[in-house]
Formats: structure tokens, sequence, C-alpha cells
DNA sequence: GCTGCCGGGTA
DNA sequence: TACCCGGCAGC
């Protein structure tokens, strides 16, 4: 595109230049002879070819590196200098800032500065950075850590090219790594404050958000101490992948989740893992992450007698151990009625349909469920036809006390 | 009480 | 998974 627009410029100045001594040529034709004219005209136009020539060298090489189209030439170290200049500047003003983590210069600065950059892709024309829109990193303070990694005891951040390693991976093999990782991978930051873990995708919101919620500097929301870099984390999240999940892992608020939150802040290991790593559905829901296992165990210790004849679709593996929760809570334990059940026994505590039926005939009226015990099998089984002295001839299930498999109703 | 068989426990 | 058994329910 810089090209199409210089050699456009070229042919500006080109078509300029002639027009622009045919008229002292002109001017001076009754003086000079018809030799002379030719002289100088070649010379003219020797002149013109080599000035054009050196001139568009120059800006081939000036262009590669800077978008704008140079003014002239006297100016353009000038001009670099100027950028270079503002380019230090700019990263002194603003890396004591932000304490511990350095200012990735690709990110902070305007696109002309890495335009003008003289290190990158100088000639490929390929820029991997298109527009301060990118939303990945506005502020980015922090280097490249790992998804796990633990920000409060990372080293303040040596001051160093400010590439990160994505972007010299970049330059040395010239793949358009970081369009993936602006594609598919987005930053984000987690707060870990214990019991939070809300998630910003901005440094600065959550540095904003720790000041705010945690330290309860709401004034003072400009000016940063640092602090608040420890209480949040860096994590990468594929988006292709964590698209939904972001849904799930939304901000919970301290007081929602005091009470099954652990007392520090957990690793990302534990939580982020989520549904990006195994599949999508594979979340931990706020349900299950915030179930009071303990009240359910209490619960469903008498979730046989106490369930009333409701029918469970495909709750047939439900079992009272604690770890099916979902009918417990559906009707009181105790009340519900008056027939003494032996504790110790849950015989098929919702274990099937069929049980469901059979049980709560005893304790409440049949309210029309559905008979789903199976109807006992009036043929003759092995143990009639054998025996129990025969027992050994039995099939396996009668020897189980399972439905007999060979005299099959 | 006999019988069928479900649910659960154990190795 | 194989095996065993407590216990419920139909007859």
């Amino acid at each position: 595109m810089t090209f199409t627009f210089q050699s456009e410029d070229f042919r500006r100045d080109s078509s300029k230049k002639p027009s622009h001594h045919l008229f002292p040529l002109a001017m001076e034709e009754d003086v000079r002879t018809a030799d002379t004219k030719k002289t100088s005209r070649v010379l003219d136009q020797e002149k013109e070819t080599r000035s054009v020539c050196l001139l568009e060298q120059k800006r081939k090489v000036v262009s590669s590196n800077i978008d704008v189209p140079p003014a002239r030439k006297s100016s353009e170290e000038l001009d670099m200098d100027k950028v270079t200049a503002a380019m230090v500047l700019t990263s002194l003003s603003t890396s004591p800032l932000v304490r511990s983590p350095p200012v990735r210069p690709n990110e902070g600065l305007s696109g002309s500065w890495k335009e003008g950059a003289p290190s990158s892709s100088s000639s490929s024309g390929y820029w991997s950075w298109s527009a301060p829109s990118d939303q990945s990193n506005p502020s980015t303070p922090s280097p490249p850590l790992s998804a796990d990694s633990f920000k409060p005891f990372r080293s303040p951040a040596p001051p160093d090219d400010g590439i990160d390693e994505a972007d010299a991976s970049n330059l040395l093999f010239d793949e358009p790594i970081p369009r993936k990782r602006k594609n598919s991978m987005k930053v984000m930051f987690k707060c870990l404050w214990k019991s939070c873990g809300k998630v910003l995708n901005t440094a600065a919101g959550i540095q904003k958000h720790i000041r705010a919620v945690h330290l309860g500097r709401v004034g003072e929301s400009d000016c940063s101490d640092g602090e608040e870099d420890f209480y949040y984390t860096e994590i990468k999240l594929n988006t292709d992948a964590t698209a939904e999940g972001l849904n799930t892992v939304a901000p919970v608020s301290p007081s929602q989740s005091l009470a099954s939150a652990p007392a520090f802040p957990i690793p990302d290991s534990s939580r982020t893992e989520t549904p990006c790593a195994k599949t999508d559905t594979k979340l931990v829901t706020p349900l299950s992450r915030s179930a009071p296992t303990t009240l359910y165990l209490v619960h469903t210790d008498h979730a046989y007698q106490a369930t009333p004849p409701v029918t469970i679709p495909g709750s047939t593996k439900f079992t009272p151990n604690g770890s099916s929760f979902s009918i417990s809570w559906q009707s009181p334990p105790v009340t519900f009625t008056g027939v003494p059940v032996s504790p110790p026994h849950h015989p098929t505590a919702g274990s099937g349909e069929q049980r469901q039926h059979a049980h709560t005939a005893l304790s409440s009226p049949p309210r029309g469920t559905v008979t789903l015990r199976k109807p006992r099998g009036e043929g003759k089984k092995c143990r009639k036809v054998y025996g129990m002295e025969n027992r050994d001839m039995w099939c396996t299930a009668c020897r189980w006390k399972k439905a007999c498999q060979r005299f099959i109703d």
C-alpha cells in the first residue's frame, strides 16, 4: 500500500519536473543556441533521472519503516531521531507508573511508532498489529506470564527491549504467531482476592477493582502504588473455547461466595482450568461450586422416607449417599410420614421408580403413580425347578438372587 | 412362608 | 465384574 502511494507520488514528481523546466527552457530559447539547448536538456534529463533514482531508493528504504511519506530527504533522519526520542520518552514516562510490570512499547504506543520501529519486519510489509483498538491488552503491565503463574512473587520485571516472547519468535520466524494469539488467545486479569475471582479484560480495570473493592481506595483510582498487582493475575484464555466459559467465570461477589469459597485465593490451575481445557460443558457451575454437600448429606439421609411419590425421570440411579442431592430437599425429611423407618436401612431410596412406588405405598396413599416394579415372574424359575439342593444348577442370576435369566417370563 | 428380584456391599 | 446377601413385595 505504501509503495502504491509512493509510486503515484513519483509519477506526480516526475511529471511535474519536466513541466517545471520546460518553462525556463522556453524563456531561454531566444538566448541560447540549439546546441546549448540540446546539451542543457540532456544534462537536465540526466540530473533528473539520477535524482529520481536516488530519491526512489531512499524513499524505498524509509517507507519500509515509516508509513508516512517522507517529506524531504534532509528531514528524514531528523524524523527518525524524533521518533526514537518519542519512543524513549514514552517508555520512560510510562514504565514507572506501573511498578512491577514493564510496558510493552509496541502496545502502549501509537501505531506510527510501531511502524517506525526499525527492528521489526522492516521489509516484509506484514503488520501483525493492526490498530490501537486491539483490546487484548490495553495497558498491559505484565510480562508474559504463564497462565498459572502467581503474580505476587514475580520480580519487578527487567526493562528489556519490551518485546515479549511471542513477538520475538515472530521476529525470528516471521510467522503470524501474534495473529494467532490475537484471534484465539485473550489475556484476562483475574482478581486473586479471597473468594472474589473477578475477571476483567484490562489490567487497569482489575487494578481499579482491587483498589476500590478490596483495598478500599476509592478516591485514588489513578495513582497506584502497585499494591494491586499482588492481588490479580494474568490469565490467557482461549477465546475460541472460552467464549461461553467466561459466562460462568462471571464475577462472583465476595458475599455470595464466602460461604463456600476457600480461605485463600486458589491458583488458577484449579479454577481457571475451566471449560476451556476440558470440554466447554465441563464447567464448574455455580451449583456444584456452592453446593454445601454436608447439608445434602443430612437431607439425603432421610430421602427414602421423605420423598413423596414424585416421579423423577432418569433418576433410577439416584443414591442416597450424598452425591446426589437433587431430590433431597423436595420434602421435609422427617415429618412427611409418621411411620418410623429404621434409619440404617435405605433399601432403595430413589433407586428405581419401581421401588419408589413400592415404598411410598407404605407411607402415603398412592397418587396414581405408575407401577414401576417389574411384575413378578409367574413361570417356574431355577429355584423351583432345581430346588435348593441343586443350587449349583441354577442360572447365575438366580444364584445371585437376581432376575432369572434362564426362565424368562 | 415361599419366591422373585432389586439394591447394595465386597473382593 | 462376579459374587453374595438383606430385604421387599407378590402370591
